[in-house]
DNA sequence: ATATGATATCGAAAATTTCGATAAGGCTTC
DNA sequence: GAAGCCTTATCGAAATTTTCGATATCATAT
């Protein structure tokens, strides 16, 4: 049987207050309906998530990780019940947004639609750009704004930023790779395998760092500028590699799968943000967007 | 009536295909069934989320809007429903965690009971003390792992750290503020106010950078250690302050509202992380802790 | 004008949820 | 150890909600 609603929110107050019966007589409603309720969602999930007994309920290690998973979800309804869906829609003029490549394809491409749905009267003009570049263009006027990479970033003083969100680098491999089977991995046993750079986005460069803090250097078996051809690469076994969990996917383009690893030293996350000519305010559509990006990564995804 | 998540999908379906008829069939369902499910979710909500026409339907700009919340709900259902429960809660042994002042009480207080019932065999102990003695207890062996602000860090070399969440730091003012009438609020506006300064968890230190850096002082009128009296006396009017989203909450311990307002400058947020004494390996309960707090921060809250 | 393809509406049917009563089982108290 | 009191589980019936299929309505294109 399927999830609902209104089964969360049984499991929730059982889980809350530690007794069905009294989760039924806070939610208005008998106590078999909360039993049955629960029963089903148990039924879907495949395990138990409270264990009865005469005192009670309690929470089982299985149900307290759904626990919170279910909060989750009845939290995002009453957001998304509650809050407005805006009125401020009728803000119009143009934007000019620059974006660095793998932003360009991994992370504006999911909200540009949204975007422009829900701001019809703002003209968002994205580029692709090298960072330096975009940099340039946003000093000189030829940009508003820049959706870019923001831990490499040049020109402080003349450009304003804020970070976004931060995207984990993991350590990508084949599914039948061995060093799947070790319960950790150094970064050492990295440099063991051959390795796959990618050379977009100042990806090297920023690898670079990391690996000479360590006092390592990766075995190199291949670079290219194409994600795809990394994923189809890791994918066959020709190497491993390291790149933001927001470039990851779980299958190449074959169709074949690849595993994600934490390496047990952390390796520096990539810092994806906004960036602004400092000094002028922002125009009206740069705060309305600025909001828009915020909100959007606030609400999952 | 209240939202389902039958009503969600019907919505999305729609949205996506842009048209009733193609949703119900993509659904398996008659096309009335969506059409009233659709009519239903826009009475909850009170808004009109499609527009109708002959040629199908279009989301309006509010439609948009809640699409985006809406598939937020069903990704964490899917998620929720689908990946395991963890059969790995049988890890023992014992973690000592130190936590700073405003990570115990605003961050820590809300998962402590969670991670105790989903590994019940690992021992979980908790310390509050300064940054600087959960350094230096890091660095002798005392404790094995800290959550506290990662952006000060010092003994860099000896301890590593991740950083696990930003929290965006905000000017507060009571609701009945005239700074609240501008469209802009700027730094400079804010030193004109009367402000209230917290002086734990080295918030003035933090505070005074930012400050600096636009070469403007605050007009402080109180110095306090205590979040809570904060909260009062910008809810009473005696000053504003900026501090961050992690602590915020809009009501006073009087019952009096709090507003909070980005400034046109950006203000560096507060970082939020894990922290560990390099070179040895993390133990097992640290590792499932690690994990816990990951994953209990990617799905929401 | 008319044909087409779309959504909206309606009453009836189907499915699901809820109810109330009862059963079964574990504590606590006498 | 038996009674009383608390808990959750189960059952068939009732209520509610969802869904269906047919029909109405409307806008567009020919």
């Amino acid at each position: 049987m399927a999830m609902t609603l209104k089964h969360l929110r049984y499991f929730i107050a059982a889980a809350e207050t530690g007794q069905v019966s009294h989760a039924a007589m806070e939610l208005n409603i008998s106590q078999s309906a909360v039993t049955t309720g629960i029963q089903s969602l148990e039924a879907t999930l495949g395990a138990r998530l409270l264990a009865r007994g005469a005192t009670g309920v309690s929470v089982t290690p299985q149900g307290a990780r759904f626990l919170s998973r279910a909060k989750a979800i009845i939290a995002a309804v009453e957001e998304a019940t509650r809050s407005p869906l805006g009125e401020e829609s009728e803000v119009s003029g143009r934007l000019r947004l620059g974006l660095t490549y793998t932003v360009a394809g991994y992370f504006m491409a999911r909200h540009y639609a949204a975007f422009r749905r829900i701001y019809p009267g703002i003209t968002l003009e994205l580029s692709e750009q090298p960072r330096a570049a975009i940099e340039n263009a946003l000093v000189s006027g030829g940009l508003d704004m820049a959706v870019m990479l923001t831990s490499n970033l040049g020109n402080i003083g003349e450009l304003a930023s804020e970070t976004l969100f931060r995207s984990r680098r993991r350590l990508w491999l084949p599914s039948d790779h061995p060093l799947l089977g070790k319960p950790q991995i150094t970064l050492s046993d990295v440099a063991s395998e051959p390795y796959v750079m990618l050379t977009v986005d100042e990806a090297s460069r920023t690898a670079g760092r990391y690996w000479d803090q360590h006092g390592l250097v990766p075995k190199v078996v291949f670079n290219t500028s194409s994600v795809e051809a990394v994923r189809s690469m890791v994918a066959a076994g020709m190497g491993v590699t390291i790149l933001s969990d927001m470039v990851y996917r779980p299958w190449s383009l074959e169709g074949q799968r690849i595993e994600q690893r934490q390496t047990v030293e952390p390796v520096p996350s990539m810092d994806v943000g906004l960036t602004w000519p400092n000094g002028r305010p922002l125009s009206a559509p740069a705060q309305v967007f600025r909001n828009f990006i915020v909100t959007a990564l606030g609400s999952g995804s």
